[in-house]
DNA sequence: GGTACTTATATGTAAAATGCACATAGAGAC
DNA sequence: GTCTCTATGTGCATTTTACATATAAGTACC
């Protein structure tokens, strides 16, 4: 017991909240689409699998919010399409999601600069540290350099 | 009009979903500590202002998940503190934590080499998607080379 | 001309995650 | 005593995401 299995409830799902918000609006700045042809552009992007309900109300909202337009296309073959396009205030907002996305990845860059470094070896320091087995040697917030 | 601040629903927060975890099993796995001082290390990885809420509750569920036991403390002065420590669990669930953020990193790239390497010119294309200002010219699915 | 399949869009509901406001309480300062 | 700082916690509402399901136009097949 005490594994690595117990009763997980946290995903590590790595990507940002409304991910799909900046993959649209990249994907609409190269070349006007609709909805079931950016799902499968997003799968590029990290949605394994993408749910229709997901993306279409996605689409909705974002037009409300005035940062892409759409209009139908009843032209082609098949089931009537509504052709999304990106609007000035799109390209706009899309700039300020690189700029968060930036951000963000030099935040993780730190993580992992922490996370690989491990400057400290077991034997060296107070030896607590290296995933053992104490259970509460409270020594209270032994931290060697603090939030410096 | 139709500028960009309208009704903007989506906030571009670029933090993934759950990073308070990794942050705090991070921490952690350097030092023993406790949710007031985890707050402040929580502030270098993106979290400006931590509501205390979210990060004990954040907590109190990480140990039923088993990554993490804590234990009071009651010798400092001030108020009693609940310790934390990593549990072997938690070492193995920040790995894995890691390897998905890698793998974030990397789709994170090529979101950025499409958003500045612009690799298309306006007018050696159809020219219609340079941010211009088409309204619905819809002619209907315009890729350049679809989801080949 | 009926049925099955693919394309395409959409809604309804629930669960999960986040944010915000507030409650409690020990210890030291005055 | 009461004020402030440290410290932990609960409750509630909103936001975000996931999942299931509905609808409908065209095409293929018999």
């Amino acid at each position: 017991m005490s594994e690595g299995n117990e009763e997980r409830r946290y995903g590590a799902e790595a990507r940002p909240k409304n991910w799909l918000v900046p993959v649209i609006l990249l994907s609409l700045r190269e070349w006007n689409s609709y909805g079931y042809e950016l799902m499968e552009r997003a799968t590029a992007f990290g949605f394994e699998a993408m749910n229709p309900g997901t993306l279409y109300r996605t689409l909705r909202q974002m037009e409300k919010d005035g940062i892409v337009e759409s209009s139908w296309e009843t032209s082609k073959g098949g089931p009537a399409r509504r052709m999304y396009s990106i609007t000035d205030a799109g390209v706009d907002y899309l700039d300020f999601w690189a700029k968060s996305l930036e951000q963000y990845q030099r935040t993780m860059d730190s993580f992992f600069r922490l996370y690989t470094g491990r400057p400290m070896n077991e034997e060296s320091s107070s030896g607590e540290k290296g995933s053992g087995s104490r259970k509460d040697d409270s020594r209270s917030g032994d931290r060697k350099d603090e939030a410096s």
